[in-house]
DNA sequence: TTGAATAAGATACTCGGTGTCTCAGATAGA
DNA sequence: TCTATCTGAGACACCGAGTATCTTATTCAA
């Protein structure tokens, strides 16, 4: 049952030059973030990153198995960093420092990235560990590394080296932008001194239970 | 331009019941909830629900403006409640046994509808405001409660007894469900006794930051 | 009881986006 | 130079949201 294809093809293709490998891939993913700050990741189409690209879509298809793959290799090229503060004795200055390139980060266009696989990871758990490394990694080490700093000075014990410590102020941002869709002015303050502070200063009690 | 509609329309509809009001929107709530539970948020189709109701797709649009909004209207419809234990002077136990409750509620359906509401958030974020209520409402109030209850005892300060403090359990836990897709088993304890307690034995201190 | 107004059930249709397929021609390597 | 491979381009199939429209059951007022 041959289908029709292609009559009165007249593309006139002036001697277009055709990348391929990586600075093909390069060029790809480029327009994948180029898209994703324009429109984020749910209006960002698979035409408009070919278009964009110019690639063709079956291109992009022959390299990444979906629209999901695509967004989550373009993370990869582009990896944000989270600069660890210079050691400066003051724990809350650093860690503010740290939460607020965080929360600047998760606003920014790697962000919608972000928040746009997780909202695949909802439709389509088996996903959660493709993308693991790019929700969790890239944030825990430099906090961990200011709390280590901090436990060296004996401001807090070595029992507060956790992820799951280190990891709370993140956490809370992470989830404040998908609730609300942004993160309002003084957030960062507000967990700041409302959680991760009262936490440490808690832990550096250690010992018994609360009361 | 006359559109071709209904030619040789024989539908056989033998003299079927139609329901309204509230049975009928109650019918389509439990739809929604059923298909909720069976295939999660997105890839629960319009069809399917009127299908499962027995009603037209356009009775669903009649109602509700779109999916969103009438997955919202399936959570108002069956919302799950927290019960807030009874005052047994142990914060601990009090606290661990409503984050029990939420961690339950995330997995079970409703816990799904939530997520596939995020997940839409991420795509327009001016649906927020919609869905605020069933996002932070339902889990904040009893944890208030429970904290109250130990402030009357003096085991925590009143400044304790904010949103933020209160929601630092729960948005963990959704976080946890968000991005790994399930809430791993001991995973309530871990932010019950690294994250929780440790806080709230912070903010007994009072006063002066850590260190 | 009856007739008009309202709204339910059914279904065809539009629209937009993902992912598939095909083809001509550019590129790379022998 | 010749050949195998892969690119760029775009038509296409498919699926699901949301719309339009028709028929008919239900409600309510006269």
């Amino acid at each position: 049952m041959p289908r029709v294809l292609d009559v009165g093809k007249e593309v006139v293709t002036p001697g277009r030059r055709r990348r391929r490998g990586e600075e093909l891939r390069g060029a790809i993913c480029r327009a994948v973030l180029e898209e994703l700050e324009e429109h984020g990741f749910a209006a960002m189409t698979m035409d408009a990153v070919a278009a964009r690209a110019g690639a063709g879509k079956a291109t992009l298809y022959r390299h990444w198995s979906s629209k999901v793959q695509l967004v989550v290799a373009a993370l990869e090229y582009s990896a944000p960093e989270i600069i660890v503060p210079p050691d400066s004795g003051d724990l809350r200055g650093e860690i503010h420092a740290v939460l607020r390139q965080i929360a600047a980060d998760l606003v920014g266009p790697s962000g919608a990235a972000a928040r746009g696989l997780i909202a695949e990871i909802v439709r389509s758990p088996e996903l959660a560990s493709a993308m693991k490394p790019f929700l969790a990694d890239p944030t825990t080490p430099p906090m961990l590394e200011v709390l280590r700093r901090a436990a060296v000075r004996g401001e807090i014990p070595v029992a507060a080296l956790t992820p799951r410590i280190a990891g709370v102020g993140t956490d809370l941002l992470r989830q404040c932008i998908l609730i609300k869709g942004e993160i309002p002015e003084g957030v960062v303050e507000e967990i700041l001194d409302q959680v991760v502070v009262p936490l440490l200063r808690g832990l550096a009690l250690g010992g018994a239970p609360a009361s």
